[in-house]
DNA sequence: CTCCCATGTGAATCGTGATTCACAATTCAC
DNA sequence: GTGAATTGTGAATCACGATTCACATGGGAG
């Protein structure tokens, strides 16, 4: 059976979902040229139609999680001016973002992807380095509108937020995703507004 | 030349280490048993006579790494009473352990060694799930003595702690490592701190 | 309608790394 | 000191996965 000819620019996003996928479900050492041809009804050759290395691919998979991450920020941002709420909202959404995409804390994780290519561990880098930065300039905006205690710097606020998803994230995976994640972050959310908020 | 003839209990130990040390300095994706014979000066052959494949080296370096990290536990319960201040140690001296045995995050977020074999990856999360009890203990004492909030559930302050640990560590290697990671936990803590301890 | 180019296919190549095996050297019990 | 057991060696073997290549085919431009 033969393979519908796509235009490469519909068959890279696929290409590249798909491996998304696949290091989510299967873990990134599981993800072969083959997995992911099969996956989107290719044959293993027919991906280098699309990209020049599995290297590349996963430049593109990075990317993809790079644009996901980002945009949770943003949408936060335009949600609400609030410092206190947009980190409640993100924190939640982030949590749901990270259960759907189990691939993106293997990916963040994984030395493979970040010791390969120079190149890449640069990527990877600026996207989680970006989105630290993002999230400290919402705590620093609600340090000077008065809303988060300001006698802290952002960043270690910024870290005990990223600390909150990290660890719930660990126990997801060594529980086998018997906690309900949400109500743990819940409750980690009432101990860390009690930290950072701004006492009245 | 030829390698020096060792018992086997001290070979294996040797290799085991060998191998903690290679995937912190170059990842685990890296780890080849002629890496890791290389570096015990064997030749590749010579690992298959303390061990009996790849996975069972793997199965033993995880071994050390629980032990490291309960050990951590235990000596951090023996030099203080105080639930507080265990945990302030507890926290100082992880940082330290991870910082000298990068391995173990590697290991313990590692999706290979999670996913391989089903007897591993119980391992593994027999690991964790001990450590985090371990914590979880001190924390029950110290709200039981009243040195901790006691309306807040046990594990949360758990995650909350480790989310600390976890957050520097990302930070650290996205960073390359140019944060002072002290200084950061020093800071997280007191966060921390203001956020579990009892209020007066 | 037809030609050309982009896309898909299957077989072959290629390197890598784990594992095995027959043989050598060393150690230890006696 | 001698022989068996243990440990070390070097040369295969083996499987697997990435990558290449010559060929097939479908879809759109003209």
């Amino acid at each position: 059976m033969r393979a519908q000819k796509l235009q490469t620019e519909i068959r890279r996003e696929q290409i590249a979902q798909a491996a998304l996928d696949l290091i989510g479900t299967h873990g990134l050492q599981a993800l072969s040229i083959a997995s992911v041809a099969e996956r989107v009804g290719l044959v293993p050759s027919g991906i280098y139609r699309h990209f020049k290395s599995k290297d590349d691919l996963l430049s593109a998979t990075l990317n993809l999680i790079g644009k996901r991450l980002l945009n949770n920020v943003e949408s936060v941002r335009r949600e609400t001016p609030d410092a206190l709420e947009r980190l409640r909202v993100l924190l939640m959404r982030e949590i749901r973002l990270l259960l759907e995409n189990q691939a993106i804390p293997r990916v963040v994780f994984s030395e493979s992807i970040f010791s390969d290519s120079v190149d890449r561990k640069a990527r990877v880098r600026a996207v989680i380095t970006g989105y630290f930065q993002e999230v400290e300039k919402i705590v620093q905006e609600g340090q000077r509108k008065g809303r988060l205690r300001a006698d802290v710097d952002p960043l270690t606020v910024v870290l005990m937020f990223k600390g909150m998803v990290l660890s719930a994230m660990v126990l997801w995976k060594v529980t086998g995703g018997s906690v309900d994640l949400v109500r743990q972050a819940e409750a980690a959310w009432e101990l860390f507004r009690a930290a950072v908020s701004k006492a009245p």
